[in-house]
DNA sequence: GTATTATGCATTGTATAGCTATGTATAGAA
DNA sequence: TTCTATACATAGCTATACAATGCATAATAC
């Protein structure tokens, strides 16, 4: 992880969200492709990925089925609700305003 | 506060050292200054507020010292140390790294 | 032949950040 | 006279991300 522990506190669910919502996921993948698309910078733990995929179900933005891949060992494949897809609209459209917020400081910092 | 509570984590206390970073504050003035440049977005409350700076100023990135005023009640005045100049850099850098992430997410979302 | 890495899911305990509520204190406006 | 703004501070709560640990299998490296 390159970001500091603390900078990322409320951004992995969204992200999560978001490449779920690029297709359906089983947790492994899920943490891999956030690893591709971030360049290495974001590489969520186990610690961490399971229990937010457990927390994003349980408030129903995703839903996870067994699939028997005959390979591996099951995997359990996670897809985006209709309140899944609201929710990333909605937290998207913060992360607009954080961004604005963000940039601006750092070309003034830097 | 118009962000979603757990989206701040880890951003307020850049926000505080770059406020200070622009001149000396007291921290109500602090908190002013971020609600006017955040429009309101983000007005910081006291209970997260002052414990903020009393970290910060444990880990020297900011001194403070009491300010008589005469019309109010004595301020607490903090300065950015040396160290706090490096780590706000520090932190800036890596808001360049995040805020490239959040925008290519809500590019594709919004 | 054995050890390590990658795949794949899960839980327990820990540290920490921001919030609410509360307390102290004064000045000006409604 | 009551409410709002100024100004600082702390205790307790909740939630997030992390490290550590455990289970289980297949492929690759040595």
């Amino acid at each position: 992880m390159e970001f500091s522990k603390e900078i990322l506190k409320g951004i992995l669910e969204t992200l999560i969200l978001y490449v779920i919502s690029q297709g359906p996921k089983h947790g492994y993948l899920v943490a891999r492709t956030i690893g591709k698309m971030t360049d290495g910078k974001i590489e969520i733990q186990d610690g961490t990925l399971y229990p937010i995929l457990h927390r994003l179900e349980k408030k129903g933005l995703i839903t996870g089925s067994w699939v028997e891949t005959g390979q591996t060992r099951k995997r359990k494949e996670y897809t985006l609700t209709q309140q899944g897809k609201e929710m990333l609209k909605e937290q998207a459209g913060q992360w607009q305003t954080l961004s604005e917020i963000l940039t601006q400081v750092v070309e003034e910092v830097l």
